[in-house]
RNA sequence: UGCCUGAUAGUAUAAUGGUAGUACGACGGUUUUUGGUACCGUUUGUCUAGGUUCGAAUCCUGGUCGGGCAACCA
């Protein structure tokens, strides 16, 4: 099976630099979350862009948490990005933590400073943002600058030792303070922080910073693709720095486009503020971008891994269509969820011509795009159901294929009805519809001879069970709410989520498999919540299936 | 007004000097015991102006537009 989709432009540089014989060939990524969120759809794109990369070309990738800034930083959120980077079907390597590094860090910073290329600055945050310049305007050096080697060395140290408070003193790399590259003026390596550190504690009291830990950290473990998204670009040219100056070993990092999505945010900081403010019920909240939030869903891992091959990796801005992600995910679910009938917005139909206490069983299979049906099911069906109220009209337009005074339809795995009449109460709301039923048209030995347009869903009203059936919409009513004026919580979508208390579902559902889809036939794809119990049970809507019917 | 990036149908993504293709969407049709699926068809594109070349989406120059960069965040 030859694989025919061209390479995206980080694979061609893999494949260039293995036929090059770089690194002797070898590849070794990593994925470097920060444990300060649950991980969204966007680093879903960048697992499968890593571990992509390494099963493709015989490598390894690393699961490397750059946990550089204890004040964000749990290990809840350790916990959670584990479970989902496995949830998605990729092992690493090796479990490594930006923190495993600190010791080595630190003498890095040592023999910088040796070198001359390093300098402990008193100055205080503001101060350094003055003296940085603008754009456009070179910054100015301090008298901090020109301290001595010696000098350095016993003020970083004392910062180690804890002789200062927070923010009295910062390492400070000696680059250049007129650079046209902001983050070569003299970045900041290390900062004072006497802060918990969820692995090293109290060990330490001052931090790297990202730049001077994740080159380092690429280059410890020998990572030959560092691989991340656009706006890290400017800080190439100071990953390399270190790197060159520290004579490490030559990890390359490479930029390609962030995922952005219509109808939602995809940034941990805007996630925790839904999550913080209670706009959603947790970052697994079923409207949530995240991969617990798709997973509770009932998205499955191969629907996001398929969707991630087919938005492609380039570096140019995007706004993929939350349309592509409910394509893949209802190609997956067409293929493996088994067919059941609920009910969701119900109204009474009575068989008239039926015997009042009669009950069949019909038989319906479980999936029909599975060769032998993969299995079926038995449905009761009786004198009275439920079916759905959208299923009837009193005034049927031309083309609708369902129930209205004299229309036929077939109920699903059953017999074709007609309808002769119906009820309604003093509101003039629609209550019972009557209808005789075609004893010859039984499914499966259909005998009438009679050929309906519409097929309907239905539930046995004796033999119907209820579940709390819960409807998600998109969380946000325009395409990019952080593009809007405002705050992006302005542009929420008041009706992203609507429950249904009592939906009636057929009897077979009771056995509902947690984790497992369910297709409720014209209704969408269901799957269960986790709050769902044997005794009430809860399914949540994953999508809704394709409508190609346009009413007019 | 500095630096870095990028620009191909509505949205993404290929074509690496030689036929602008694919997917999703939209629209139409066939099949159908899900107005689903499957299958078939239609639709729409190289930011702009020059240049190099037998030939340019691709190379060069100028412009236009988008994104990013001045956290003791990552």
């Amino acid at each position: 099976m030859s694989e025919e989709r061209s390479l995206n432009f980080i694979e061609e540089i893999v494949e260039e630099d293995i036929h090059a014989g770089k690194n002797g060939g070898a590849v070794l990524t990593r994925f470097p979350p920060e444990p300060n969120g649950y991980l969204h759809i966007g680093h879903a794109k960048s697992i499968c862009l890593n571990f992509g990369l390494a099963n493709k070309y015989n490598g390894k990738t690393n699961l490397r948490f750059d946990d550089t800034n204890p004040t964000k930083e749990d290990t809840e959120y350790v916990d959670s990005i584990k479970e989902d980077v496995k949830w998605l079907g990729f092992d690493w390597a090796e479990e490594l933590y930006a923190s495993d590094y600190f010791d080595q860090l630190y003498a890095f910073a040592v023999e910088l400073i040796k070198k001359g290329l390093a300098y402990v600055d008193d100055s205080t945050a503001e101060e350094i943002a003055a003296q940085k310049g603008t754009p456009t305007e070179p910054g100015t050096p301090n008298q901090y600058r020109s301290r001595t080697v010696e000098e350095n060395l016993q003020l970083f140290a004392d910062m180690k030792a804890g002789k200062y408070p927070d923010g009295a003193k910062v390492l400070r790399a000696k680059l250049d303070l007129a650079s046209p590259n902001m983050h070569l003026r003299d970045p900041l390596m290390y900062r004072i922080k006497h802060a918990h550190h969820h692995r090293t504690g109290d060990t330490w009291c001052i931090y790297p910073m990202y730049d001077f830990a994740h080159g380092q950290s690429d280059a410890i473990e020998h990572i030959t693709h560092s691989v991340c998204t656009l706006e890290f670009v400017p800080h190439r040219p100071l990953y390399d720095w270190f790197i060159e100056r520290l004579n490490l070993f030559p990890s390359k990092q490479y930029e390609f486009a962030r995922l952005n999505m219509t109808y939602t945010v995809m940034s941990k900081r805007k996630l925790m503020q839904l999550v913080d403010e209670k706009h959603v019920e947790g970052w697994d909240d079923p409207r949530m971008s995240t991969i617990s939030g798709l997973r509770r869903r009932g998205y499955t891992a191969a629907s996001i891994r398929e969707f991630c091959e087919r938005i492609g990796v380039a570096k140019r801005e995007n706004m993929i269509d939350v349309g592509l992600l409910e394509f893949c995910i209802r190609e997956d679910l067409n293929k493996t969820a088994w067919r059941r009938m609920a009910v969701l917005d119900p109204i009474k139909l009575i068989i008239t011509n039926y015997p009042q206490e009669k009950t069949e069983i019909m038989h319906g299979e479980n999936n029909p795009e599975v060769e032998g049906g993969d299995g079926g099911r038995d449905i009761p069906f009786s004198r009275e159901l439920w079916i759905e109220r959208e299923d009837f009209m009193e005034e049927p337009p031309k083309k609708f294929f369902r129930l209205g005074v004299g229309l036929m339809v077939r109920l699903k795995n059953a017999y074709i009805v007609k309808c002769e009449d119906f009820k309604k109460d003093a509101n003039g709301n629609v209550t019972e519809i009557y209808c005789t039923y075609i004893p010859e048209s039984k499914s499966g030995e259909d005998t009438s001879g009679i050929h309906v347009k519409g097929t309907i869903h239905w539930v046995s009203v004796p033999h119907a069970k209820t579940a709390e059936v819960r409807l998600y919409d998109r969380l946000f009513q325009v395409e990019d709410p952080s593009n809007e004026d405002g705050d992006f919580k302005d542009y929420l979508n008041p009706n992203s989520l609507h429950i249904i208390p009592s939906a009636y579902i057929e009897p077979d559902l009771a056995n509902a498999i947690p984790g497992k889809g369910y297709q409720f036939i014209r209704k969408g794809y269901f799957t269960l919540d986790k709050h769902s119990t044997a005794d009430k049970l809860v399914f949540n809507r994953t999508v809704t299936l394709k409508d190609g019917w346009v009413k007019k």
